[in-house]
DNA sequence: TCTTCTGTCGTGCCCGTGCACGTATATCTA
DNA sequence: TAGATATACGTGCACGGGCACGACAGAAGA
């Protein structure tokens, strides 16, 4: 364990002198400064975590979390990770404030400066994909304001962080798993959100490729999409069943997983079917149970509610960035045995 | 945030007897320990997790871990876990103590007195289900050394807390799988270690379970036991397909799964084979690349190894016990998509 | 009454880091 | 040459908790 004393001590400086070399402050000759280093270097220097922290205390952290209006469930349990850590965080009087608005451009930026107005340290933000909001994370950076996205990404922006599902990927194990469960020979239909949004069809993009490299016998009917409406997947997954009467496999890429499978259910479909989906809202888990759903896949949104706050105090009381620009969360397959 | 001083100061006493108080240490006055306590409690105090770590800077700590000789590759895993833990816990000024030895009590026995001559101040066990080794734990409580068990659990010890995988559950993940992969109809070989080891009949015994109540076209047509011995295990298979040809499916609760395998590819009765197994080591992970596997279920090693380290070192400068005494790490499903 | 013992409690330092403040020396200006 | 200014560096305190030491009072013994 080297400490900054002792790097002084070697240096023939004094501690303030090493603390200003190391976290270039203030003033120090040149030479001075080099030869600190060289011996910090040489030692391998690392702050020490406890003192770091100890000494983060006397400021009082203040982080802004701005995610969509939470009438979706899914959103309900990353709030639920936000809340667990903020209770955490609390224990280091670290303050967490939420703002949960709608999903544009315009309420975003809003949010975000209402919540400058309160002068936060730090941000998580689940972006909504427009130029003006990638100029204002920058705008925060260049303020020394940390921003950490979190279930969707964001091009082009200076966030310090990514926590979040790789969609492709998730796809992908999708695919893998309807091979698994139909034994490689099944019609089946797809059913998406909506192919503005890139999550979506980066998932089929994975599920197809999966399929049509090792499962050549899943025949694709068709791709449908239901904006992630509950009524609308009702009725497209209706229409479907109702034109395909062959159709034995279903794969929802998106939301709306509830409303596919009542349809299904009305019209006695269920036998035979098989259903991969994606995350394990209570809808979900119940028709998991309920033997319905063969396999969902969970994208742990607790976790991607609460690890970015975990990074952003981290750097902010240890000036330590992340080591992985881009956190992607486990796609856990859960299947009736282990919810 | 609740500190010493603030809680001194309600008192009416010096930081010295809250701390005495709190942490029952020197002779208090009855009167203002009751008195002492009763604010700290109203004011929720909770030790500053910065502060004790300072404070604990001052001892070294050391931390003793026992587990198999590794060459078994799961254990390899499990030490991987430990060593990074091991390096981040070394910032700290505490240092990991590693015995790795033969699997009886004696040996662990001997294991801990030589660790004790060491002065350890916490130690990491995969415990021999032994009395003596019961006794041995017990005795390392007395003196103030906590124990954590890993991967395995001992009952009747006072172990403060136990990481490792719940195998009943497991087993159960198990049974769902090979319902799911092969339509619910198949004739099956189960293939365990031993049945005098507690972890591989509580897997047998989830798997049972819910293929009698969710699968019941899957038949059992035997239980074999290999002893985690590969080439035991690859005896054993061939004698199994062999007296069984109508067999399709195999289901691995311990070792062994390369030699099972490799019986299975020698007698050419891969195609249609449905096999589940357990663990991600590396000749299992080629095996389900190469789709002769259908699914394996992973126990986190490296979490086995890492999180025990985490419980000592926090209760050992914290004095915090774990929120829960029994740790189960997930069991997940990994597929050839998501391995 | 004086000493000794014991129970009770306050004070000060330590841990490692950040940071405000103060000070010494060198350089520049009037 | 005195005074202003800038550069380079040392010092001390804060953060929260552990712990050693010592102070003080009351009781017991001589």
């Amino acid at each position: 364990m080297v400490t900054i004393k002792e790097i002084a001590d070697l240096s023939n400086v004094s501690r303030g002198t090493v603390d200003r070399v190391l976290n270039n402050r203030g003033s120090v000759n040149p030479q001075t400064a080099q030869k600190v280093r060289e011996i910090a270097e040489k030692l391998g220097y690392k702050p020490n975590k406890a003192g770091l922290a100890l000494a983060a205390q006397k400021k009082k952290l203040r982080i802004g979390v701005i995610i969509f209006s939470p009438d979706n469930p899914f959103f309900e349990k990353v709030m639920e990770g936000v809340s667990a850590k903020a209770e955490e965080l609390a224990a280091y009087d670290c303050t967490v404030l939420v703002r949960s608005v709608t999903f544009d451009a315009a309420a975003q930026i809003r949010a975000i400066s209402e919540l400058q107005g309160q002068e936060i340290h730090g941000l998580v933000l689940t972006p909504y994909n427009d130029p003006d909001v990638v100029a204002k994370i920058n705008e925060l950076e260049q303020l020394g304001i940390p921003v950490v996205t979190t279930n969707t990404d964001i091009e082009g922006s200076r966030r310090i962080a990514y926590v979040g599902s790789n969609y492709y990927e998730g796809g992908r194990t999708a695919g893998g798993l309807m091979r698994l469960v139909t034994g490689g020979t099944a019609s089946l239909g797809i059913i998406t959100g909506s192919s503005q949004v890139l999550c979506h069809t980066q998932r089929i993009a994975g599920f197809l490729d999966v399929i049509q490299k090792t499962a050549p016998g899943l025949q694709v009917l068709d791709i449908m999409k239901n904006h992630d409406d509950e009524f609308e997947s009702y009725e497209v997954t209706r229409h479907f069943l109702k034109t395909h009467p062959e159709a034995n496999a279903l794969f929802f890429a998106a939301g709306g997983v509830h409303g596919g499978c009542k349809a299904i259910l009305n019209m006695n479909r269920a036998k035979n079917m098989h259903i991969i989906c994606f995350d394990a809202v209570d809808t979900t888990r119940q028709m998991v149970l309920d033997g319905l759903i063969s396999a969902t896949i969970s994208q742990q949104p607790w976790k991607q509610g609460a690890r970015p706050l975990d990074l952003l105090f981290e750097y902010l009381t240890t000036g330590i960035l992340p080591a992985e620009e881009i956190q992607y969360v486990d796609a856990t397959i859960q299947i009736r045995e282990n919810l």
